[in-house]
DNA sequence: ACCTGAACACCGTTCAAGT
DNA sequence: ACCTGAACACCGTTCAAGT
C-alpha cells in the first residue's frame, strides 16, 4: 500500500545553488551537532559550524523540529519499508515484534529523539506527518497480528508504538545500550510474569 | 553494606526565622509554578512569586533538582511505607502491581518529573538518593516475588523500575490520562500475547 | 547568617538591510 | 530569492554588597 503517486510529500523544489549548499551543509552539521549533544544542540553553533548566518537555518528549518524530521526521514521511510516486508511473514506476532524492535532503535538514534517524536506527534508539523506514517506502518502489522488472535483485543497500536518510544527514551536516559533496548521490549511483549 | 549510622542525611539544621518562612514560600510556590509548567519552569519566577530574590532560591535550593526533591520527598517516604506494608501479601505479584502502579502515578505528579527522576537517578545529588530510596522500595517486593517464581528470573528490579519511568513519561507526554498509564502497566506487566 | 539584585553568559527568534 | 547578523527577549547562575 505505497502510493508513490500521491506523495504528498515536500517535492524539494528547486534551490538556488548557493541555497542548496546552506541546506546540505546545515544538514550535515545538525547530524554532527545532535550526535554529540542530542536534539537540544545549540542551533547557533550549527549555523556557524556550517558557515551560514542563523536567519539562513531558520529559513531552511523554521522549526528545529524540522531539522530532526528531515535528518531521520530516511530511517521513517525505512520503516515503511520494513513493514511492508513482514506483512505477509508467517509469525504475525514475530513481525509486529521484529518491527517494533527497529522502532526502538531508531527513536534511539540520538538523544532527545524519542521526547522530540512524542511531543511532535500531537502537532501539525512535518515531524508530526512522519510520526504520523510511522504509526501508519505498524497499525498494518499489529492488526494482522491482532485479527489472527496472537494479541489481546484491549490493546491499541496507540499502546505499542508509545510503549516502543517510552522504551526507546528509558534506554537512551539510562546508560543501557541497545541490546538492552530490546530486552525491556522484550519484558514488555512477553509479560514480567515466569511462564509455569 | 548500608551504613544507617552514617546517614549523612539532611537533619534539617534550625534556620533563622526569616529563612525558614522563605524556604517554606519557595517550595509553596515551586508546587504551584511545577504543576502549572512542569520541572521546567521558571526559577526566577519562582523566587518573583515567593518575594524573594534569586540569590536566596540558590541559596536554599543549589541545583533544580534540590527543589524537586523537597517537593516530592514526602511521597518518598510514601512509597516506602506502601512497599513495607505489601511486603507480606498474599501474592506476591500483584503486591509488585500495586507498587510500580504507585510507583507510575508518583512519576506522573507534574510534568517533567520522570524524566527529571531518570536523569537525576545515574548522578550523585540528593535527587538522585531519593530515587535509590524507591528502588530499594521496589527490590524488596521485586525480589520476593522472583523468588516465589512469579516472576521472570531474567528481569531486574531496575528493569521494572525503569519501565514505569517509562510509562510514566509517555502517560504524561502523549495526553493519557492517569488511568491510561495503568493500562500501559498492565500491558508490560502481563504482556502483548492473547491469553489462549 | 542570610538576603538582594546587578552582572554575565548563553540561547532562541525575528527582521531590516544587503546581494 | 536568498543571506546576514544585529537586536531583542528570556533564562540560569554567580557574587559583591548589604543587613
Amino acid at each position: 500500500m505505497d502510493s508513490t503517486t500521491t506523495r504528498p510529500d515536500q517535492e524539494p523544489r528547486p534551490l538556488r545553488a548557493d541555497a542548496r549548499r546552506n541546506r546540505a551543509r546545515l544538514l550535515d552539521e545538525a547530524r554532527v551537532a545532535f550526535g554529540e549533544r542530542g536534539t537540544e544542540a545549540s542551533l547557533d553553533e550549527i549555523a556557524r559550524r556550517a558557515g551560514v548566518g542563523i536567519g539562513t537555518l531558520y529559513r531552511h528549518f523554521p522549526t528545529r523540529d524540522d531539522l530532526v524530521e528531515s535528518l531521520i526521514s530516511g530511517e521513517v521511510q525505512r520503516l515503511g519499508t520494513l513493514s511492508a516486508s513482514l506483512a505477509e511473514a508467517d509469525d504475525p506476532f514475530d513481525a509486529l515484534r521484529t518491527w517494533l524492535q527497529a522502532l526502538v532503535r531508531h527513536a534511539c538514534a540520538f538523544r532527545g529523539l524519542a521526547e522530540s517524536l512524542v511531543t511532535a506527534a500531537g502537532g501539525e508539523g512535518r515531524l508530526a506527518m512522519a510520526c504520523h506514517d510511522t504509526e501508519s506502518a505498524g497499525q498494518v502489522l499489529f492488526e494482522r497480528a491482532q485479527r489472527s488472535g496472537h494479541v489481546r483485543p484491549d490493546a491499541s497500536t496507540q499502546d505499542v508504538v508509545d510503549l516502543a518510544c517510552s522504551i526507546a527514551w528509558i534506554t537512551e536516559r539510562s546508560e543501557r545500550d541497545l541490546g538492552e533496548g530490546d530486552r525491556l521490549l522484550d519484558l514488555a511483549l512477553d509479560g514480567l510474569r515466569a511462564q509455569q
